[in-house]
DNA sequence: TTTT
DNA sequence: TTTT
């Protein structure tokens, strides 16, 4: 009845644009979100959550955000199942952003780099590796971008 | 840098009282969030959320939660990799509950049901399904219970 | 840039159903929040938090919701200053309610007599107590309600 | 039964740290938290929202923030009833900030000035403007700092 | 795998 | 697989 979540990290890659099948956009990326204390071993730990934004969202996300920037993310907790590459059932547990704050400033010339990537991805494209796909996906129609 | 998460939802079974190989109690739920929204589907959806309570949290859960009970749970997104009984390696997210609240009332009879079924559950057991060892889990440290 | 409230509570009375001059509707009602430690002294210890709802959501609060009634508000903190009968500048903090779930059910009987009250109020009428004029007050536009 | 808040935005001035008269630290400052959408009209719209921290987060926040910074501030809101100098009955709504993140880092020089600037007030201070008297409130037990 |  |  309620599902709500709110993330500060940092990117760990730049985002990735793409399109379902009936052509609507969606950005995917990773979160690191350091944890609050990490006192007993010296290393900085950090949970990994994947996000994903649709729509004016995902392009705004995708052409304004890449490696390392800090963002705000507000969203909802989505677990989905899908078929692998090799026809196994998995599960997915995702962040559907609903809104993203930007907290900081892209370095100089990140900027443009950043822009052309993701331009050049064209729809229908598809990474290889082990995701649901895309393509498939029915975007929420509870979004409003 | 913040990772907090708010669900508002029911209990598709009940809580699962487990120890890690320390004796430090956990349960584990997956609640039931019905989504906002399904109109254009008839049916009924929602995402079925998995949630970890540890300590004295966690046997407060065991012993007063069942099955289609609802709670508001407060915690905190994570995500951990785990080997499974053939070896592979696996991502398991869920919800670390730090705050449980109970938003109504146990049906007659359902409550001491509830008690004995946890009771009798040992520490050091574990269900042989496809799970994270939880003996070998390591408890956080940073939630105050 | 970022402004989240989530409150659970009760409805200390009956919600107010209003129009602003220019015929939106609003609800106001205040939530007893019980803190959750009140260790200390003997007491229930609670915060009032008046939450305002506009448009649609407004009716539904309005129409539905009673004196007692359990209920999860989504919403944003808003600081408004005001001047009050006298002339004197005052400043009212109050959550504006996003979203509004209902946690419990009504009595019987608390339904209809609910219905007939908030029916009852027509647009541009104000009650004579220390408030902000609410027929002057401009609805946000950011509220998809 | 639940009270969660969840703000992001920049102080307006530097904190400032009073104590109770037992000893208890506390800071307070306000927060200008931007508003989404300002379409409408041309300015920028804000709204302003008291913080206070206690004990050491207290201590933490008046010797490493100042004017202009940006934190992020997880907390819930309280309401208290006071009276002002003129012994009328007024009521004060804030934020209680249990968790304070910062987002941003000083600008050149900004830093040692709040240092020294905060170290110099001592406790039982009181600044004479229209507010609840602080050496006479009782801090919250609940907050684990 | 799933709750009301 | 990972960010500063």
């Amino acid at each position: 009845m309620l599902n709500k979540v709110i993330l500060i990290g940092r990117l760990t890659r730049d985002p990735e644009l793409r399109y379902t099948q009936s052509g609507v956009a969606l950005a995917t990326f990773t979160l690191a979100v350091d944890r609050p204390f990490t006192s007993n071993s010296g290393e900085r730990e950090a949970d990994f959550i994947r996000v994903v934004t649709w729509r004016k969202l995902a392009e705004v996300c995708a052409n304004n955000l890449g490696k390392g920037r800090l963002v705000a993310v507000e969203g909802r907790i989505q677990v989905r199942s899908y078929q692998d590459q090799e026809g196994q059932n998995k599960i997915m547990t995702e962040v559907v952003g609903e809104n993203v704050r930007f907290l900081d400033w892209p370095k100089d010339g990140q900027q443009n780099q950043q822009n052309q990537q993701n331009q050049q991805q064209g729809p229908g494209e598809q990474k290889s590796n082990d995701e649901p796909d895309w393509g498939q996906q029915v975007p929420p129609d509870d979004v409003p971008f």
